[in-house]
DNA sequence: TTGTAGGCGTTATCAA
DNA sequence: TTGATAACGCCTACAA
């Protein structure tokens, strides 16, 4: 009635070999007769054995050490992705995992080798980093991957690497979300949207636009495309600018962030007409409080405590060597007012601490 | 450099005491004097010492034995989540953790009953269940948790009773999303939302159509709620009917199931008018065919994916009694054509198999 | 090519 | 009130 379920030595047993081989078999070391090595197999299938990781992982004093190397600085979204990797790490403890929060400064992939290349030579187990297009960045994850070393890129993929997973959004998808909720808004009525982008230059900021482009249609046209490099300041009178220059635009899409400055706008616009539909992204605290005000509509989000999860799951099979599950891309999530998730606390500004 | 994580061995040395006399204290075991009790406890937080779940589960020969129960029937989501069970218990085999997955006649309490009162002779670990009104449910739960067997409530909650968790949206919420992007759909213009529910005196679809109700204002009226006993027959038949009597409804909110109907409603639909904005609930084969043909404009989707691996996690934390991290609810996420994430391999039909 | 045995960190039993 | 120690299932060094 109870049976626990079967160990190596019952596997050994039954099939009249030692538990050395046995193990070897299983564990596919070499070294074994044909003969035997089909007498294990047929054993491990009629008891249906498997493989107790947390015995081997123990019997190895198996310490899983990850790490996630986050760019620095003072974006509220990789502070948010911060505090929940730092979250994780605090539960995973018990589990004998660590997971170190690294920083690099933004853009310096010299910066972000020479700290790969230190990792590299200290044992650990797995990386996660936030990909950028240059080749450099691709080699390294080469050089890692040689090693042994498993990396799962994040945000932003480096598509011609050996990266072992991806765990992000389609920045495609998330534009073309964008098109067809704002289809929807200007319900059959003609339009004009005004695209804001950190840089055009920026491969998933270009990505949102093209999603965007491919799905909108009718009588809604585009504007001239607003680069506010991501700076508050610079995307405030961007678009105060535009917005007083053509009265015909009915919404606004922004595709990077320097949110807060758009905010600012749309904020003190007279009440008078009624104002542009706004959609933007990342969930982070002043998106969330002009969400709650009315501010503005639609909030698209790429969910970085999924994110979070999934690669934590992802490095800790690769590191198993277990099959790789890995799912499939993050679906970007939609919030309006009244689906927000409950505030969570808040740890890291977002501001270097010294 | 690359020290091991502190074991109690560590500790106990480190306080002076036998391994045992450590194990008493950190696992509050009782019979040791208060000075040991503080030596130990010092010895603990200046070495860090976090004990090893493992190793732990390993010497207790610690299977866990977990049981989802789920409403059988033809239900595409139910049989989705179905799936996803199995998914996920293939994979935690080799983590030592058995998850059985029942179904039992819906809405029949008597069954479930006696369902339960079986499995907690049977040394279950842990139980998720869909929950019901009934009082005779909270009884059970109560009983479970007397016995020390964890209950966690899925897709639809318990209030009064004593389920250590629910893992499942909160149908209020659901509703207002709803009522914001019919808002936001109808632009400022007036209409009339047709409601469609399987009944009314279902607690979620009840709590959805209020969901709705807080939201919507302006020029947007509700047109009397059709009951379709969540059968696609009679949602086609009802939903044709109101909608050839009231020309002026504007938009369909399905807070049910039987969608396959009302689907065929809208595909027959004349293509002189535009057709009825259309939203509803639960991203399954037909609504995603529908959703990528056009026919309907928003699926709103529990994220039955993300319920499953939060009932697991939760289980496996109440079963190891460590602090219940159990998240907040589940947000529901909006579906548009164009963010549907990839389609998975179809396995459980939702039909009885004999 | 095959077998033996000690150790991983914890629990639990038996002694002192 | 405290201490010693045999499991638990697996890996691996060593022996045969």
């Amino acid at each position: 009635m109870h049976d626990r379920p079967p160990t190596l030595a019952d596997v050994a047993l039954r099939a009249g070999v030692s538990y050395a081989t046995a193990d070897r078999v299983v564990n596919g070391r070499g070294g074994v007769s044909d003969k035997t090595v089909r007498r294990v197999h047929a054993a491990v299938s009629a008891l249906g054995y498997v493989r107790n990781v947390a015995a081997a992982n123990l019997s190895q004093q198996r310490v899983y050490r990850f790490v996630a190397v986050l760019p620095e600085g003072s974006n509220a979204f990789f502070a948010r992705m911060r505090d929940l990797f730092e979250v994780a790490a605090a539960r995973m403890a018990a589990d004998r995992v660590t997971l170190a929060v690294e920083t690099v400064a933004a853009f310096d992939s010299d910066v972000l080798r020479a700290r790969l290349d230190l990792l590299a030579g200290q044992g650990v187990d797995g990386i996660a980093l936030v990909g950028s297009d240059d080749s450099s960045t691709v080699e390294v994850i080469a050089t890692l991957r040689s090693k042994g070393i498993p990396v799962v890129t994040l945000v932003s993929d480096v598509p011609g690497s050996e990266r072992a997973a991806y765990v992000g959004i389609d920045n495609v998808i998330a534009g073309g979300t964008v098109g067809r909720l704002m289809m929807l808004a200007h319900g059959g009525r003609s339009g004009r949207i005004l695209p804001v982008v950190g840089a055009l230059s920026a491969r998933d900021h270009a990505d949102r636009l093209q999603g965007l482009r491919e799905v909108i249609g009718g009588d809604i046209t585009l504007a001239s495309v607003i680069e506010g490099r991501d700076r508050h300041d610079l995307v405030e009178t961007h678009v105060a600018e535009a917005l007083s220059a053509d009265p015909s635009i009915t919404a606004i899409y922004s595709a990077g962030a320097g949110n807060a400055g758009l905010i600012r706008v749309v904020e003190a616009l007279p009440a008078t007409t009624p104002r542009p539909i706004v959609i933007l992204h990342e969930l982070v605290a002043h998106s969330r409080r002009a969400l709650e005000a009315g501010l503005i509509d639609i909030v698209i989000d790429q969910r970085p405590e999924e994110e979070v999860a999934r690669v934590i799951d992802g490095l800790r099979q690769l590191a198993d060597r277990r099959e790789p599950v890995m799912t499939a891309v993050i679906v970007p999530t939609i919030y309006v007012r009244e689906n927000l998730p409950p505030e969570h606390q808040h740890t890291n500004t977002g501001h270097p601490a010294r």
